[in-house]
DNA sequence: CCCAATTAGATGTATATACATCTTATTTGT
DNA sequence: ACAAATAAGATGTATATACATCTAATTGGG
């Protein structure tokens, strides 16, 4: 199962980030800056957690959103946090690359079918679900 | 799709790798192993093919495997081309990680049921064989 | 037969990704 | 209030991954 997800996410990613490229970014900083523009302020953390993404790969992600401004971060109260949102520069490259991605998946979505696509959708979160549970339960175990 | 696909991804691979650890291998790794046992002698580009995986990756995934002497490569007739079998050394290391990889696999289905494990596995393949049509589309265009 | 086009991989480079470890800040038990 | 435990990120390091470009080998046209 790990392989198959893998293998397809391999697949899907060459397939979007063809469509992205003129756009001038990668599909896992699309991804975060769809998650900003949705959840608005957030931690880095709990973005992480969001993306099921080890914080600190954030760590280098983000040094490069924010040096192509598309990113703000401002400390916390807890002044251990980093707090995240999307800048205009941010919000506006988000607008292009959504054009070209939607581009993208329309494509994909007529060859699998409105059926197919929302069961897909399901199916991953659950797979996702599932797995993080069970790392949890090891991890808490230790 | 390709976000949430790239998601469940990290996390069945932090999952199965958290079993695969003991054995001293990653999942990728573990991956090629299947793949060459499966398929005996094939080319690094046609394995490439099978895993949906640019053939220049495999170059650096395959050093470091040759040289923990779990892979045999000899050139080609075509002299271009290599071949690649799996080594005694890589046969055992494949069955001991079979093992481990195996108990994280039911753990899993078991949470997913054998229903939709197997309806997982036609989707994913699917979706692969999809998205690989339309790479090809795009590429054959230009 | 020879040259142009193509093909298989190797190499350079950039990003993605996780884990171990470290630092700093907060929380908790007494 | 204070020391110990915990938590949030940063940094070091290793692998995964793809693409552009390069080299060497093969193939196809004439």
């Amino acid at each position: 199962m790990c392989s198959s997800f893998r293998r397809t996410a391999r697949a899907l990613s060459q397939l979007y980030e063809d469509g992205l490229r003129p756009a001038g970014l990668r599909s896992s900083q699309f991804t975060i800056l769809q998650a900003l523009a949705r959840t608005g302020d957030v931690t880095q953390g709990r973005l992480g957690e969001i993306l099921v993404m080890d914080s600190t790969t954030l760590t280098r992600t983000l040094r490069i959103m924010r040096q192509q401004g598309w990113v703000a971060e401002r400390p916390g109260e807890d002044r251990r946090e980093r707090w995240l949102k999307l800048s205009r520069a941010g919000e506006a490259k988000l607008k292009i690359a959504t054009a070209a991605w939607e581009k993208v998946q329309a494509r994909l979505r007529g060859k699998l079918g409105e059926a197919g696509w929302k069961n897909l959708m399901q199916w991953t979160n659950q797979v996702t679900g599932v797995a993080t549970d069970l790392i949890l339960q090891e991890g808490g175990a230790k």
